[in-house]
DNA sequence: TATTGTTATACTCTATAACTATA
DNA sequence: TATAGTTATAGAGTATAACAATA
C-alpha cells in the first residue's frame, strides 16, 4: 500500500493534536467545563431537543450527556421540561442566562483562536474547518454503521479512492 | 471583526472533533493506552532523548510523562538509562519490544484510518494533515510565548492577516 | 539556590452496568 | 417486553503541589 505513509502522517498530526485540545480545553472560561461546553453550542446551534437527540450529535454515551446536562442545569443555563409526546423524556432548551453565556463562550473562543492564527489566510481557515468537517462525518458513519469483515476486504481490493 | 464567523466555524469543528478523537482512542490496541501510544511515536520518530524533551514534544506536565514513562517501562517498551552527563536524568529509548509495538500500533492505525477515509484523495489527506501540522505548531508558538495584553491589544489593531 | 524528575492528590471526561419510569 | 434516561462505579488523562536528588 503506497500511500500507508499518508494515512501515518495524518495519523501522527491527529494524535499530536492533542495539545491543541488541551489548550482549547484551558481557553474555556471559568464555570464552564469542556463538556458542558459542546452541549451549549450543540443547543444553540440545533435548538430545543431532547437528551436522545443531543446523544447522538455529540457522539458519546447517554450516561455522559445525561451528566453534562444534570450540571447545566443546575447553573441554570438549561432547562429541561417534559416532552408531552413522551413522559419519559423531556425537552431541553437554553435559558436566558444559557444564551448570554454561550454567547460569551463563543467570542472568548473565537478571541483566542483568532489570536494564534494571526497569519492564516480566511481561505486556509475555511479549507481546515471544512477538512475537519467531513472528517468527522466520516468517521460518524463508521461508528453507526459497523463494517463487516466482507466490506473491509471488498474496499480494499476496490477502494474508491485510489492512489492519485 | 466580519471573519469572526470563520473563526467560529473552525471552533466548532474542532470542539465537535472530539467524536473523531475518542474514535482515535478506542482504534488503539488491547494493551497500549492513548498516552503511552503517544510516547512511543514520539520516542520512535526522534530517538532516545531525556525526560524533559519529551515534555516539551507532548506539550503536557513533567508529571505527566512521568507516569506514561512509569507505565511503558514497566511494560518493557522503553528502559531508562542513566544519563552520564547529568545524573539527574536517564536517557529514554525505545527496546526491542517498544519497536515492535510501534509498528503494531502504527500499521493498525493507518489500517483504520484507511477505512474510514475510502473516498479521499491522497492530495486531500495530505492537505489536512499539513493544515493540522501549521495549526499545532502556531498553537505551541503561543504556549510557550504568553502574549502581553499590551500584544493583544496591539494585534486587534493591526492584524497580521487582514480580511481576505 | 536552581533544576530534573517523581509522587500524592484531585478533577474532568468517558464507558459499562444496574436501575427507574414510561411506552 | 422495549425504550428513555439516570445513577453508581471505574478507568484514563491531566494539572497542581509537595518532595527528592543532583547541579
Amino acid at each position: 500500500m503506497a500511500e500507508n505513509v499518508l494515512y501515518d502522517e495524518l495519523m501522527r498530526q491527529l494524535s499530536a493534536d492533542g495539545s491543541v485540545r488541551r489548550e482549547l480545553g484551558r481557553i474555556v472560561p471559568g464555570g464552564c467545563s469542556d463538556g458542558s461546553a459542546s452541549v451549549l453550542a450543540v443547543l444553540g446551534r440545533h435548538g430545543a431537543m431532547r437528551i436522545g437527540r443531543l446523544t447522538e450529535l455529540l457522539g458519546v454515551d447517554p450516561s455522559v450527556t445525561s451528566r453534562h446536562v444534570a450540571h447545566l442545569t443546575m447553573l441554570g443555563w438549561i432547562d429541561r421540561n417534559p416532552d408531552p409526546a413522551d413522559r419519559r423524556s423531556r425537552i431541553l432548551r437554553l435559558t436566558s442566562d444559557g444564551h448570554t453565556q454561550l454567547a460569551e463562550l463563543s467570542d472568548h473562543r473565537s478571541r483566542e483562536l483568532a489570536a494564534r492564527l494571526t497569519d492564516w489566510s480566511n481561505e486556509e481557515i475555511r479549507r481546515l474547518a471544512q477538512l475537519l468537517s467531513r472528517l468527522r462525518a466520516d468517521f460518524d458513519a463508521q461508528r453507526t454503521e459497523p463494517r463487516t469483515f466482507a466490506d473491509a476486504s471488498e474496499d480494499a481490493r476496490h477502494p474508491r479512492a485510489p492512489a492519485a
